[in-house]
DNA sequence: CTCCTATAGCGACATACTGTCTCGCAAAAA
DNA sequence: TTTTTGCGAGACAGTATGTCGCTATAGGAG
């Protein structure tokens, strides 16, 4: 798609700038983080490389970008399973070990995004999303006395996202699921 | 230290080594991951540019040195607290929390490199030495039955590991040890 | 004490990546 | 159709990279 403009305009972009985020991950995973560059990804694209600035400032920007669609699609997953009927503690569980599941989806290959893009100070906009979907459910167990109430939801949040990401590079899909249920034991009320 | 040895020329380069290892770090932590050159690290450390390639092939290189010898650090404190006498679960607990604070202590200024510097396949060797003190004494532990049997060691080491990674940039050293205790949790018998 | 070898450090060079500017051309508006 | 908008690509200067060769010093042999 480098040259035809098949659709709208509109459309065309976003087409030119999903290929640009798929290249880049591409690169990252088959020659590493540091050696992706803004000319690797045009090539990889098979757009000019004048263009790529124009979508994105520098290599960073665009895995920001990336990172930022991923967790999007996850929070979309994730929230349509934390709204479905149930106690909140079963729901939780469910929305970790889909989590888990994705994130050992894509185990090996690829690291983990997140760690070096907060740069900007605060965590990326859909990280904080999915935080608060996973503390808006954990601040409804503690009602309902579910979960422990002597930790702040916040902090439990942060603990359940943090703990999951040890799902990355498990060997078997038996063990994402024991870690889901470590990381419950962990925030069950009466510990 | 560009030119002059003073003492034998093992301890110089040893030396140089780690000043080459600190003016990586604090490029990370000034200008950000993606932004770290050798030329920057080299006139950071006042010495020459191609010195720097005596030492270490690349930028990731170097990061990965850094960082192999920040958790060698680590891992002889956490180590010094796991051999104390007492039982299983209180000295984890005690490695724990130790461990957490540690990560807390450079919270927000520069990202986690372990999540990038695995590119070569397995974790570094140091984080995996880490790793496998966690798991001694979380076998101990459920040999005396103070920890859960039902999920390997092996896999409860990961989790506590990463599950205290939130403790990266959190607020208070008060939150941090509520982050042990919620990781003891997970971990405990009859969860 | 002196010389010899190995090696640390640095300047220089060719190559690759970066960031920007300008121009050509297709699409949307008039 | 004519005008306007703005995307895409070639080109250029500045910077980083990776390597080669030279100088000088440390540590050992005579």
């Amino acid at each position: 798609m480098p040259k035809l403009w098949n659709e709208t305009i509109e459309a065309h972009r976003a087409a030119v700038r999903d290929a640009i985020l798929d290249a880049a991950w591409a690169l990252v995973v088959e020659r590493g983080l540091m050696s992706v560059t803004m000319a690797g990804i045009a090539e990889r694209a098979a757009i000019g490389r004048a263009t790529v600035y124009k979508y994105f400032t520098d290599v960073e920007s665009v895995l920001a970008a990336w990172h930022e669609r991923q967790v999007a699609a996850h929070l979309q997953q994730l929230a349509e399973i934390a709204n479905r009927p149930g106690a909140a503690g079963s729901r939780l569980e469910a929305v970790l070990a889909a989590y888990a599941r994705i994130l050992r989806g894509r185990g090996e290959h690829g690291p983990d995004l997140g760690a070096l893009l907060h740069r900007d100070g605060q965590p990326e906009h859909a990280q904080r999303h999915l935080a608060d979907l996973v503390r808006a459910l954990l601040e409804e167990g503690v009602g309902s006395g579910e979960f422990r109430a002597d930790v702040p939801a916040g902090e439990l949040a942060r603990y359940c996202l943090h703990a999951l990401s040890a799902a990355a590079g498990m060997a078997s899909e038996a063990a994402v699921v024991r870690l889901a249920g470590v990381v419950m034991s962990g925030v069950a009320a009466g510990g």
